[in-house]
DNA sequence: TTAAGTATTTAATCTGTTTAGATACATAAT
DNA sequence: ATTATGTATCTAAACAGATTAAATACTTAA
Protein backbone atom coordinates (compact mmCIF):
# COMPACT_ATOMS: atom_id res chain seq x y z
CA UNK A 1 0.00 0.00 0.00
CA UNK A 2 1.68 3.71 -0.84
CA UNK A 3 0.53 6.77 0.02
CA UNK A 4 -2.18 9.20 -1.77
CA UNK A 5 1.54 11.14 -2.36
CA UNK A 6 1.48 8.99 -5.86
CA UNK A 7 -1.14 10.93 -7.36
CA UNK A 8 0.17 14.50 -6.23
CA UNK A 9 -0.56 16.81 -8.67
CA UNK A 10 -3.63 14.71 -9.81
CA UNK A 11 -5.41 14.63 -6.50
CA UNK A 12 -7.66 17.04 -8.18
CA UNK A 13 -8.04 15.73 -11.20
CA UNK A 14 -9.28 12.32 -9.91
CA UNK A 15 -11.82 14.42 -7.57
CA UNK A 16 -13.16 16.10 -10.64
CA UNK A 17 -13.17 13.06 -12.45
CA UNK A 18 -15.70 11.44 -9.92
CA UNK A 19 -17.52 14.80 -9.58
CA UNK A 20 -18.16 14.43 -13.44
CA UNK A 21 -19.85 11.41 -13.01
CA UNK A 22 -22.08 13.51 -10.10
CA UNK A 23 -22.45 15.23 -7.00
CA UNK A 24 -20.57 13.45 -4.00
CA UNK A 25 -18.89 14.09 -1.13
CA UNK A 26 -15.88 13.22 0.44
CA UNK A 27 -16.14 10.44 2.80
CA UNK A 28 -17.45 8.61 -0.19
CA UNK A 29 -14.05 9.86 -2.64
CA UNK A 30 -12.18 8.59 -0.02
CA UNK A 31 -13.84 5.13 -0.15
CA UNK A 32 -14.15 4.96 -3.90
CA UNK A 33 -10.01 5.89 -4.20
CA UNK A 34 -9.51 2.54 -1.79
CA UNK A 35 -11.88 0.54 -3.67
CA UNK A 36 -11.07 1.01 -7.33
CA UNK A 37 -7.20 0.67 -6.03
CA UNK A 38 -8.05 -2.49 -4.63
CA UNK A 39 -6.84 -1.09 -0.85
CA UNK A 40 -3.50 0.13 -2.66
CA UNK A 41 -3.53 3.35 -2.33
CA UNK A 42 -4.15 5.05 0.91
CA UNK A 43 -5.28 8.51 0.84
CA UNK A 44 -6.41 10.37 4.31
CA UNK A 45 -9.11 12.40 4.09
CA UNK A 46 -7.52 15.50 5.37
CA UNK A 47 -5.81 15.46 1.87
CA UNK A 48 -9.85 15.24 0.22
CA UNK A 49 -10.73 18.00 2.50
CA UNK A 50 -8.36 20.31 1.68
CA UNK A 51 -8.25 19.82 -2.06
CA UNK A 52 -12.11 20.49 -1.97
CA UNK A 53 -11.12 23.55 -0.06
CA UNK A 54 -8.65 24.46 -2.72
CA UNK A 55 -10.90 23.69 -6.07
CA UNK A 56 -13.71 25.69 -4.36
CA UNK A 57 -11.35 28.89 -4.24
CA UNK A 58 -9.93 28.38 -7.68
CA UNK A 59 -13.91 27.84 -8.48
CA UNK A 60 -13.34 24.03 -10.19
CA UNK A 61 -16.22 23.05 -7.88
CA UNK A 62 -19.25 24.42 -6.04
CA UNK A 63 -20.22 22.97 -2.43
CA UNK A 64 -23.84 22.65 -0.52
CA UNK A 65 -24.95 20.76 2.41
CA UNK A 66 -26.92 17.94 1.95
CA UNK A 67 -30.20 17.20 3.94
CA UNK A 68 -30.31 15.44 6.91
CA UNK A 69 -32.24 12.58 6.66
CA UNK A 70 -29.58 10.25 5.18
CA UNK A 71 -29.05 8.62 8.62
CA UNK A 72 -25.39 9.39 10.09
CA UNK A 73 -23.48 12.83 9.78
CA UNK A 74 -24.36 15.67 7.81
CA UNK A 75 -22.30 15.61 4.56
CA UNK A 76 -21.51 18.17 2.07
CA UNK A 77 -21.71 17.82 -1.21
CA UNK A 78 -19.72 19.40 -4.73
CA UNK A 79 -20.62 20.03 -8.16
CA UNK A 80 -18.37 20.29 -10.35
CA UNK A 81 -18.48 23.89 -12.65
CA UNK A 82 -17.98 24.37 -16.26
CA UNK A 83 -14.12 25.79 -15.01
CA UNK A 84 -14.09 22.26 -13.58
CA UNK A 85 -14.31 20.49 -16.33
CA UNK A 86 -12.58 22.33 -18.71
CA UNK A 87 -9.32 21.88 -15.77
CA UNK A 88 -10.00 18.28 -15.82
CA UNK A 89 -9.99 17.99 -19.72
CA UNK A 90 -6.54 19.64 -19.61
CA UNK A 91 -5.20 17.75 -16.51
CA UNK A 92 -6.50 14.26 -17.83
CA UNK A 93 -4.64 14.47 -20.95
CA UNK A 94 -1.39 16.01 -20.06
CA UNK A 95 -1.18 13.00 -17.10
CA UNK A 96 -2.08 10.98 -20.30
CA UNK A 97 0.98 12.33 -22.26
CA UNK A 98 3.11 12.68 -18.98
CA UNK A 99 2.45 8.57 -18.19
CA UNK A 100 3.89 7.67 -21.64
CA UNK A 101 7.28 9.30 -20.65
CA UNK A 102 7.21 8.14 -17.03
CA UNK A 103 7.42 4.57 -18.73
CA UNK A 104 10.04 5.18 -20.51
CA UNK A 105 12.38 6.90 -17.91
CA UNK A 106 11.25 4.56 -15.39
CA UNK A 107 11.10 0.88 -17.20
CA UNK A 108 12.45 1.73 -20.41
CA UNK A 109 12.10 1.71 -23.91
CA UNK A 110 11.82 -2.75 -24.05
CA UNK A 111 8.33 -2.97 -23.61
CA UNK A 112 5.83 -3.06 -26.45
CA UNK B 1 5.80 21.35 -19.88
CA UNK B 2 5.27 20.41 -16.27
CA UNK B 3 7.61 20.28 -13.74
CA UNK B 4 9.29 17.50 -11.94
CA UNK B 5 7.13 16.64 -9.39
CA UNK B 6 4.95 14.44 -11.33
CA UNK B 7 7.58 12.12 -11.21
CA UNK B 8 7.88 12.84 -7.38
CA UNK B 9 8.84 9.44 -5.16
CA UNK B 10 9.69 8.11 -8.20
CA UNK B 11 12.76 11.01 -9.01
CA UNK B 12 15.48 8.36 -7.75
CA UNK B 13 13.84 4.91 -10.10
CA UNK B 14 14.67 7.04 -13.05
CA UNK B 15 18.01 7.87 -11.55
CA UNK B 16 18.42 4.33 -10.54
CA UNK B 17 17.57 2.87 -13.66
CA UNK B 18 20.10 5.13 -15.73
CA UNK B 19 22.63 3.89 -13.44
CA UNK B 20 21.84 0.39 -14.48
CA UNK B 21 23.24 1.04 -18.00
CA UNK B 22 26.29 2.44 -16.33
CA UNK B 23 27.96 5.00 -14.25
CA UNK B 24 27.07 8.40 -14.79
CA UNK B 25 26.52 12.02 -13.33
CA UNK B 26 24.09 14.51 -12.43
CA UNK B 27 23.99 17.10 -15.51
CA UNK B 28 23.78 13.89 -17.90
CA UNK B 29 21.36 12.44 -15.93
CA UNK B 30 18.90 15.86 -15.93
CA UNK B 31 19.46 16.28 -19.95
CA UNK B 32 18.83 12.94 -20.71
CA UNK B 33 15.01 13.67 -18.70
CA UNK B 34 14.56 16.32 -20.94
CA UNK B 35 15.78 14.98 -23.89
CA UNK B 36 13.65 11.53 -23.34
CA UNK B 37 10.78 13.21 -22.41
CA UNK B 38 10.95 15.93 -25.42
CA UNK B 39 11.43 18.80 -23.41
CA UNK B 40 8.27 17.88 -21.61
CA UNK B 41 9.81 17.37 -17.86
CA UNK B 42 11.69 20.30 -16.70
CA UNK B 43 13.62 18.69 -13.65
CA UNK B 44 15.72 21.32 -11.85
CA UNK B 45 19.79 19.93 -11.48
CA UNK B 46 19.21 20.85 -7.61
CA UNK B 47 16.49 17.88 -7.59
CA UNK B 48 18.89 15.77 -9.02
CA UNK B 49 21.96 16.33 -6.62
CA UNK B 50 19.82 16.02 -3.52
CA UNK B 51 18.19 12.81 -4.71
CA UNK B 52 22.12 11.83 -5.13
CA UNK B 53 22.49 12.79 -2.10
CA UNK B 54 18.99 10.84 0.07
CA UNK B 55 20.16 7.58 -2.11
CA UNK B 56 23.98 8.16 -1.22
CA UNK B 57 23.11 8.22 2.78
CA UNK B 58 20.62 5.05 1.82
CA UNK B 59 23.45 3.35 0.00
CA UNK B 60 21.77 2.64 -3.09
CA UNK B 61 24.41 4.63 -4.96
CA UNK B 62 28.38 5.40 -4.36
CA UNK B 63 30.05 8.28 -5.72
CA UNK B 64 33.62 9.11 -6.56
CA UNK B 65 35.34 12.16 -8.77
CA UNK B 66 35.73 11.77 -12.55
CA UNK B 67 39.61 12.49 -13.71
CA UNK B 68 40.14 15.97 -15.03
CA UNK B 69 40.80 14.73 -18.67
CA UNK B 70 37.18 15.29 -20.51
CA UNK B 71 37.26 19.21 -20.39
CA UNK B 72 34.81 21.72 -19.01
CA UNK B 73 33.83 21.28 -15.21
CA UNK B 74 34.94 18.21 -12.52
CA UNK B 75 32.28 15.64 -12.83
CA UNK B 76 31.00 13.37 -9.65
CA UNK B 77 30.15 10.03 -10.94
CA UNK B 78 27.56 7.59 -9.18
CA UNK B 79 27.59 3.69 -9.63
CA UNK B 80 24.32 1.38 -8.09
CA UNK B 81 24.85 -0.82 -5.61
CA UNK B 82 23.37 -4.07 -5.11
CA UNK B 83 20.68 -2.65 -2.81
CA UNK B 84 20.14 0.37 -5.55
CA UNK B 85 19.39 -2.50 -7.67
CA UNK B 86 17.08 -4.53 -5.20
CA UNK B 87 15.49 -0.98 -4.82
CA UNK B 88 14.92 0.08 -8.17
CA UNK B 89 13.12 -3.53 -9.38
CA UNK B 90 10.62 -2.64 -6.20
CA UNK B 91 9.96 1.04 -7.42
CA UNK B 92 9.34 -0.16 -10.87
CA UNK B 93 6.97 -2.92 -10.25
CA UNK B 94 5.39 -0.70 -7.76
CA UNK B 95 4.87 2.05 -10.47
CA UNK B 96 3.73 -0.45 -12.56
CA UNK B 97 0.74 -1.49 -10.42
CA UNK B 98 0.02 2.00 -9.70
CA UNK B 99 0.00 3.41 -12.72
CA UNK B 100 -2.97 0.96 -13.77
CA UNK B 101 -4.77 2.36 -10.83
CA UNK B 102 -4.06 6.15 -11.83
CA UNK B 103 -5.29 4.74 -14.98
CA UNK B 104 -8.70 3.77 -13.29
CA UNK B 105 -9.13 6.71 -11.09
CA UNK B 106 -7.89 9.78 -13.75
CA UNK B 107 -9.10 8.46 -17.18
CA UNK B 108 -11.81 5.94 -16.34
CA UNK B 109 -12.61 2.40 -16.96
CA UNK B 110 -14.03 3.37 -20.64
CA UNK B 111 -10.46 2.94 -22.64
CA UNK B 112 -9.26 -0.05 -23.68
C1' DT C 1 37.72 39.65 -22.08
C1' DT C 2 33.34 38.30 -22.54
C1' DA C 3 29.89 34.99 -23.26
C1' DA C 4 28.36 30.37 -23.31
C1' DG C 5 28.57 25.65 -22.10
C1' DT C 6 29.80 22.24 -18.62
C1' DA C 7 29.21 20.84 -13.78
C1' DT C 8 28.24 20.88 -8.68
C1' DT C 9 26.48 22.63 -4.30
C1' DT C 10 23.69 24.96 -0.67
C1' DA C 11 20.07 27.64 1.93
C1' DA C 12 15.57 29.14 1.93
C1' DT C 13 11.05 28.66 0.22
C1' DC C 14 6.90 26.42 -1.53
C1' DT C 15 3.35 22.96 -2.10
C1' DG C 16 0.72 19.17 -1.11
C1' DT C 17 0.32 15.16 1.98
C1' DT C 18 0.33 13.18 6.58
C1' DT C 19 -0.30 13.17 11.49
C1' DA C 20 -3.08 13.68 15.06
C1' DG C 21 -6.29 15.39 16.98
C1' DA C 22 -11.42 17.39 17.67
C1' DT C 23 -16.41 17.38 16.80
C1' DA C 24 -21.07 15.31 15.91
C1' DC C 25 -24.85 12.34 14.72
C1' DA C 26 -27.07 7.42 14.14
C1' DT C 27 -27.41 2.71 15.08
C1' DA C 28 -26.25 -1.84 16.95
C1' DA C 29 -24.39 -4.39 20.81
C1' DT C 30 -23.59 -5.11 25.86
C1' DA D 1 -28.21 3.13 29.86
C1' DT D 2 -23.80 3.29 27.79
C1' DT D 3 -20.42 1.73 24.83
C1' DA D 4 -18.62 0.73 20.39
C1' DT D 5 -18.86 1.31 15.56
C1' DG D 6 -19.80 3.57 11.35
C1' DT D 7 -20.64 7.81 8.98
C1' DA D 8 -18.88 12.46 8.09
C1' DT D 9 -16.22 16.91 8.34
C1' DC D 10 -12.60 20.00 9.82
C1' DT D 11 -8.08 22.12 11.47
C1' DA D 12 -3.18 23.09 13.02
C1' DA D 13 1.32 21.51 12.86
C1' DA D 14 4.75 18.58 10.95
C1' DC D 15 6.98 16.47 7.10
C1' DA D 16 9.02 15.30 2.54
C1' DG D 17 10.51 16.30 -1.71
C1' DA D 18 10.72 19.79 -5.41
C1' DT D 19 11.78 24.69 -6.69
C1' DT D 20 14.11 29.09 -6.46
C1' DA D 21 18.01 31.53 -6.46
C1' DA D 22 22.29 32.01 -5.69
C1' DA D 23 27.43 30.89 -5.60
C1' DT D 24 31.51 28.56 -7.39
C1' DA D 25 34.78 26.90 -11.04
C1' DC D 26 36.73 25.27 -15.25
C1' DT D 27 36.96 25.26 -20.68
C1' DT D 28 36.29 26.86 -25.22
C1' DA D 29 34.65 29.97 -28.79
C1' DA D 30 33.71 34.79 -30.18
Amino acid sequence: MVSADVLRGYTETVILRKLMEGDTYGYEISHMISEVSGGEIDIKDATIYIAFRRMEESELIKAYWGNDDTGGARRRYYTITEKGKEYYKEKSSEWLKINKILMKLIIGDEQK
